[in-house]
DNA sequence: TTCCCTCTCCCCCTTTTGAGGGAGGCCTCC
DNA sequence: GGAGGCCTCCCTCAAAAGGGGGAGAGGGAA
């Protein structure tokens, strides 16, 4: 039992309910101690400059300022920051991006509490640690075409039911590059249909509604 | 302080990080005693049946059988039972399933814990309890026209990137048929493109990816 | 420099979609 | 018995979408 110094958290969630829950099973456990609850990013980021935890638990999705955003920062800060991203969702795009972003971990609240401790601590280590199901994704996303810039924007303004043209005018291209533009998105997400890729651009977070 | 008699809950919920928070948190709440936890809607009916608690509070995401499924079988068993829906999703859709159900109360779980467990006191005291946002929902319900169960299984195909002919072949009706649901449809969604039919449908939790 | 990718735009062509009508059969509710 | 809703199917027709091809300009990497 390392009574010695235990590993000092910050959680970072807009969801009181979660945050006092997360707080009451992190104090349970021995060797960890939740330093501080941020209920949005620019809290986070605050709290975290002023506390320095040994490691961040963060959601993506809070007001004010998002928990990617919040990560970026701190990165920019500090390169060495452990955060470990915790969220409902797993949009393939918030993982790729929180990775690149600097976080050490990316965890779905499906994980058992054990599993949050072994995160915790091997984060805290200086390891990275990876579910086998977020690993996988990584896997698959190697190969595959990335939808680029412009291709995601015509994407969100394609689900929000406007036309080739509409697109067009919005993004001040002719409906002929809208077009183009479309065809190799297509041809990267593997659909037919505007339709198709609406629904695979939600599931995957492609665009946020 | 009524000491005397406890509030008796059981939680349904599939992830067991929010299961023992709620757990931490409404144990340290007074007249409020947790009886059991379930992991799925099987488990949650189960243990309902021996506990006959109070309050049932429950998720609908949970593998197995879902929240919504459990709530109609114990509502047939027991139309007084009080099920509180504790979700993270204000999915329109799945708001009125739950109300019309029997769910007591409808809360997301950005609730505050203070609001919960007047909820839960509420409920367990036979009032129904619909935070404000909620109800909202449901007022703009009345008057809108409501897709019927053919044009959300068409709906639901369109989503897939289906074609009319493909949505035809599916259901054994012609392509005229299918264009003549989509036209009822798209007025009551207040659409003109299918792509945008799809994002709506998806933020209101209308069809399931 | 050459190669590759992106963004831009164009052509051609077929198929699909969406909007306008209408109509008959089958319900249920009043 | 009607009224209204739903499901089924039909017609027409213009607009949009999607699949094929090509092409030039710019930028970054090998």
């Amino acid at each position: 039992m390392p009574a010695s110094k235990p590993i000092r958290v910050l959680i970072a969630d807009d969801q009181s309910l979660v945050r006092r829950g997360l707080v009451a099973i992190l104090n349970m456990e021995d060797g960890i101690r939740v330093v501080g609850e941020a209920a949005n990013g620019l809290q986070a980021i605050e709290m975290w400059r002023k506390l320095k935890p040994d490691v961040v638990l963060m959601d993506l999705r809070m007001p004010e300022l998002g928990g990617l955003d919040a990560l970026r920062k701190m990165h920019v800060e500090d390169p060495t920051v452990a955060v470990i991203v915790l969220t409902t969702f797993d949009h393939d795009e918030d993982v790729y991006s929180c990775l690149r972003a600097g976080a050490k971990s990316y965890l779905l609240k499906d994980v058992q509490p054990e599993e949050l401790f072994r995160c915790i601590r091997a984060v805290k280590a200086g390891e990275g640690y990876l579910q086998p199901k977020i690993a996988a994704k990584l896997v698959q996303r190697v190969g595959e075409g990335t939808p680029t810039e412009r291709e995601i924007q015509i994407l969100q303004l394609l689900a929000e039911g406007k036309s080739n043209k509409a697109i067009g005018l919005s993004l001040h291209i002719s409906e002929s590059t809208v077009k183009s533009h479309l065809k190799s998105l297509f041809a990267k997400l593997d659909v037919t249909s505007r339709a198709e890729a609406t629904a695979l651009a939600a599931r995957r977070g492609l665009v946020h509604f």
